[in-house]
DNA sequence: CCCGTTGTTGGTACGGAGTACCTTATAGAC
DNA sequence: GTCTATAAGGTACTCCGTACCAACAACGGG
């Protein structure tokens, strides 16, 4: 059931083929035959092993989405932003893992339409994924089916922010830009009852608003650090 | 240059035969052959029409592009937001108007995996459309780029939520429930310079708190009627 | 009236994706 | 050893999409 080490270097040979030819030759130059031949297998174990020629450029791509699953399944209602956060963080940290060739990918894409379909087609998985359950921890909200299907949209929009900058290598440090990005996508994240509208609150006291500002600063930095 | 209505009706007959065998007997089991026939033309000109088979389902999916393009192109730094929401509906209207043709199309585009990536890559070129204006439009902000990413995600979600109650028939009123859905969208837009943060306010006044209330509450009712 | 010109259509042929089916080989299980 | 199951290769087929060519208007100018 789990994991063969020889059938996953098939699959790897594979793949390694499919990149090289893509690069050298085109996407569409390719045929699936080429890259069977160049892995040293048939053509028909290619297709038993992708499915699609389209497939081999998104290997791990169910992968991923089931842990993305499963970190959302562990959230507790206290810890959802934070679980939010963190399942994105996965996505991201797996193309950083790959590093050129997550570059690859992105320069192989962005040339072939056919791909680029493709592939905004596994974006919108991972974003119905993150509406699914945001649209059960929102559903008590006024507007919360729609609000959870928009935040689902942001985190995704965020996600693909960061990734295509650090793709298109304009950040050293994309981490931290990932972080301030899930900061602005999760000020739509309201757990349920906390209303969206700012509060006014009118209160006699002696103390002078510079003592009140004091009291109230630690706050907002807890809030937005 | 312009439309003729000779070739329109080509077209025309052409969408109106692949519909009709596509609810017959799928959208597998239906050849492009099958088609042209039925239509009473030849496979190559299907083929000139269309480009492929999957088009046929979105035939008028470049020109709903174009006006979304000239909407936007059209408003004044003022009229922005009005803007927005109005080149969003034009979409809506659009499938409004399609009736029942639309609703025949969402039954299809649902039952094929196919169809739905293509579905979504135009979706996609809708959003990258907003992208780009908004890009422009909120480049002094601050995290200006990202955040008007995510507006255009917002903007294009909140249209699709709409749509799909419509499409299945949960509302009837699609256009009030769009207004609502586009209020919660624009929250994201902030006119250059208006921080989207809360603010604390410190006085001495001796004033009662509800005749301080009294004097903030038209401000409330004006902003969320 | 004929004749090029141009644009639109149908037909044919071809390469390649993806599927179905059959055969082969390798590895355990007994 | 033999039997069985599973992975692999091979072959043939359908259909998409493209390229190319032939037929056939429409049309204006000679």
């Amino acid at each position: 059931m789990s994991e063969k080490p020889r059938s996953a270097t098939t699959k790897d040979r594979l793949v390694a083929a499919a990149f090289e030819l893509f690069e050298e030759r085109g996407f569409d130059a390719t045929t699936a035959e080429d890259i069977a031949r160049r892995a040293g297998v048939g053509r028909t174990t290619f297709f038993r092993a992708f499915g699609s020629k389209d497939d081999v450029i998104f290997p791990e791509h169910e992968e991923l989405l089931g842990r993305i699953d499963q970190r959302l399944a562990a959230a507790t209602p206290a810890t959802r932003a934070l679980a939010l956060s963190e399942a994105t963080r996965v996505v991201l940290r797996h193309y950083l893992d790959e590093g050129e060739l997550a570059r690859a990918r992105y320069r192989l894409v962005g040339s072939v339409p056919a791909l680029r379909a493709r592939e905004t087609g596994g974006i919108q998985q991972y974003q119905r994924l993150f509406a699914r359950w945001l649209r059960e921890w929102m559903s008590d909200l006024s507007d919360g089916q729609l609000r959870a299907d928009l935040l689902a949209a942001d985190l995704v929009t965020a996600h693909n922010f960061v990734l295509r900058r650090w793709l298109r290598d304009q950040t050293s440090d994309p981490e931290s830009e990932f972080d301030q990005a899930m900061r602005v996508a999760l000020e739509r994240y309201q757990p349920s009852g906390l209303e969206p509208s700012s509060a006014v609150v009118v209160l006699r006291t002696s103390a002078t608003p510079a003592a009140i500002q004091a009291q109230l600063q630690p706050l907002l930095d807890d809030e937005a650090p």
